[in-house]
DNA sequence: AAGGCGCACAACCGCGATCCC
DNA sequence: GGGGATCGCGGTTGTGCGCCT
C-alpha cells in the first residue's frame, strides 16, 4: 500500500535521523509505557509514543504492551491443556492466531505463533510432511491430542491422590480411579468455543474440570525428563503401581464435541479410533517407536522416538515407553 | 576454552481493515 | 464519501542463550 509505505519510509527516515529506537526495549522504556498507559490507557500509539516521550513508533508500543507489558499476561510455559487447545483450534482455523489467542486467556497471538513455529513445525519437519497436511493433522488428531488429553486427566489423577494421600489415603486413590474413558469437550460461545474453555474427562460417571492449572505440570521443552512427569510431581509415589496414564492409548475413547455455530454440526473426534483399527500397537525399537497401525493416516514406519516427543508431551519418555510396553 | 549451531522468543515489517474527521 | 490516521493481523527477521563438538 503506498501510504503504508510513504508511512515506512518516514518511520525509516526518523530512525536514521537517530528520532526513533528500534531493536530490545530497555527498563526505563518499559517503565515509560507502563506509566503512560496506567495513568492516561491504551490506543492512539502514536500520539501516545511521542507524549509518553518514547523514541519508537506507536506501532512498537503497542506490540510492547500487548506482547510483554499488559499485566493480565500469563507468563511461562504452555500447559498441555494450552497446547490441545491451540492443536484444536488451529485444526480449525489455521493461522488466525489473534483468535486462537482468544480462547487462551493470557496468551498473545505472537506467543502461540512462536510456539506452533518452533514446536509443531517442527515436528512437522522432521515427520517430513507439511504441517498442512492431512498426514500431519491426523497425527496431531490421533496421537499426539489423545496423549495430551491422557497427560492431563495423568496429571490430574495424581494430583488427586496426593490430596487423597492427605486424607490418608495410600496410594489407594486409583484404585478408586474408574476405568479410563476420557473426553473432552469445549463449552461453546459464539465461535463454538468458550471464552474460557474447560475441559472435562469423564470418567465413568465422573467428570472433571480440567482447567485446574495449578492441577497440573506447566510443559517445558527444555524440561528435564521426569521434571513434570506425574510420579515426580506426586513426589511420595501414590502411582507407582497404578499410574492411569499406563492405559494404552487406544483404551481412551475420547472425543471432542466443540460445536461449530456456523454449521451447526459437531466437530467430532469420536472416531479417533479409526476404523477397523485397534488404535496404534507400535512397537519400541532401540529409543524408536514404529508403528505399523497407521496405514490410514500414511505415515508408514511412523517414528515417535525419532523427534522430540518432550516437547509435546513432556513426558519421561523413557517411562512412559516402558509403561506402554508393559516391561 | 571457544567457536558453531540450533532453539526460543522478542521485535519488526507489510498490508488490509477500520476509525474518525 | 473521501482521505488520512490508526489498529490489528500474519509473516519474517534478529538476537540472546544454551548445548555440542
Amino acid at each position: 500500500m503506498d501510504m503504508a509505505h510513504e508511512r515506512d519510509a518516514s518511520s525509516e527516515e526518523e530512525v536514521m535521523a537517530g528520532e526513533l529506537r528500534r531493536g530490545p526495549w530497555t527498563v526505563e522504556e518499559d517503565i515509560l509505557l507502563m506509566n503512560y498507559v496506567a495513568s492516561h490507557g491504551e490506543g492512539r500509539w502514536n500520539s501516545l509514543a511521542r507524549s509518553a516521550g518514547l523514541k519508537r513508533t506507536g506501532k512498537s508500543c503497542r506490540l510492547r504492551w500487548l506482547n510483554y507489558l499488559r499485566p493480565d499476561l500469563r507468563r511461562g510455559n504452555i500447559t498441555p491443556q494450552e497446547q490441545l487447545l491451540i492443536l484444536e483450534l488451529h485444526s480449525r482455523w489455521g493461522n488466525r492466531w489473534s483468535k486462537i489467542a482468544q480462547h487462551l486467556p493470557g496468551r498473545t497471538d505472537n506467543e502461540i505463533k512462536n510456539y506452533w513455529r518452533t514446536r509443531v513445525q517442527k515436528h512437522a519437519k522432521q515427520l517430513k510432511c507439511d504441517v498442512n497436511s492431512q498426514q500431519f493433522k491426523d497425527v496431531m488428531r490421533y496421537l499426539w491430542m489423545p496423549r495430551l488429553v491422557e497427560r492431563i486427566q495423568a496429571a490430574s489423577n495424581a494430583n488427586a491422590n496426593a490430596v487423597a494421600g492427605d486424607d490418608g489415603g495410600h496410594g489407594g486413590a486409583a484404585a478408586d480411579t474408574p476405568p479410563l474413558s476420557s473426553s473432552w469437550q469445549l463449552g461453546a460461545d459464539d465461535d463454538g468455543i468458550c471464552a474460557s474453555p474447560e475441559y472435562y474427562l469423564t470418567a465413568g460417571d465422573h467428570h472433571q474440570l480440567l482447567n485446574n492449572h495449578a492441577a497440573v505440570p506447566e510443559v517445558s521443552s527444555t524440561a528435564t525428563a521426569g521434571s513434570s512427569s506425574p510420579s515426580s510431581d506426586s513426589g511420595t509415589g501414590t502411582t507407582a503401581t497404578t499410574q492411569p496414564w499406563l492405559a494404552p492409548v487406544g483404551g481412551a475413547e475420547w472425543f471432542t464435541t466443540a460445536c461449530d455455530a456456523s454449521s451447526s454440526a459437531a466437530v467430532s473426534m469420536h472416531d479417533a479410533v479409526l476404523p477397523g483399527q485397534q488404535q496404534q500397537q507400535g512397537c519400541l525399537i532401540g529409543d524408536t517407536w514404529v508403528s505399523s497401525e497407521l496405514p490410514e493416516l500414511g505415515v508408514g514406519d511412523f517414528e515417535i522416538g525419532s523427534f522430540d516427543v518432550e516437547s509435546i508431551w513432556s513426558m519421561d519418555d523413557s517411562l512412559w515407553y516402558t509403561q506402554t510396553q508393559g516391561v
